[in-house]
DNA sequence: TTAGAATATTGATAGTAATAAATATTTATT
DNA sequence: AATAAATATTTATTACTATCAATATTCTAA
């Protein structure tokens, strides 16, 4: 048995990372548009952008799902829920040590956004 | 009375297009967050992605709405509806020229989401 | 294996938003 | 002024989503 685990970061839709041609250069297909829209309603809501910011102002670049619970405001099942959409969006990692759960950012898909945003 | 009238796009909220300080550089205070989230709402259907993405693609930068109910597919209200929010967002101005209405991207909005992504 | 802590899921509720039918408004033309 | 066309508004319906209480699951430690 090892005494050190390897530290592996899981995130889904890897493949879906790279999603729509850019949104003013040309004529965006029906599947396009639904797939950057839903994107875009993931980042439509306040407490997952304060989410994502709080990520991104810690100097260890991830916070304890925990944390945010305290942080928020919110009851623990609503920020489990937004965090469960932020991952499934693929805009965030998790990684599991012990009994938490400690979230990253994924930074393509943001990179990808700004992207169709061009 | 002047022969050729000056073409005049009008836009609400030019003073709100500096919405936000960037989502990933320091942490996003709740109004913040709730204002930025509002704009990604509207970018969050798929209808109105269409839109801004059918009159980016026209030559003339522009589009009238007749044409966009033909082409989306869409009941009259429903664009009506669409482009409302657009505009109220401040992502789109409208020219009206006799009884037709264009619209037009707003740039300027678009980019301040692109620097809210960084 | 039992207890406790962190997170996830289920179920219910309330608020919001997309859609379109019906109607109103605005503009140009005759 | 009357008609027709383009757009906006009102109203109603439906679908979705944010929220949380209750409960379940997962993991650690004793």
């Amino acid at each position: 048995m090892k005494l050190s685990q390897p530290v592996v970061f899981i995130a889904p839709n890897i493949s879906a990372i790279a999603c729509c041609p850019p949104l003013l250069t040309g004529r965006l297909k029906p599947e396009d548009a639904s797939q950057l829209a839903s994107i875009f309603r993931v980042l439509g809501d306040p407490a997952r952008l304060q989410i994502l910011s709080l990520i991104a102002a810690q100097p260890s670049q991830e916070v304890c799902a925990c944390e945010l619970v305290e942080t928020l405001g919110l009851a623990q099942p609503t920020v489990s829920h937004h965090l469960k959409v932020l991952y499934e969006a693929g805009l965030l990692t998790k990684e599991r040590r012990s009994t938490w759960i400690y979230y990253r950012i994924l930074p393509e898909k943001l990179s990808m956004l700004r992207d169709a945003l061009s």
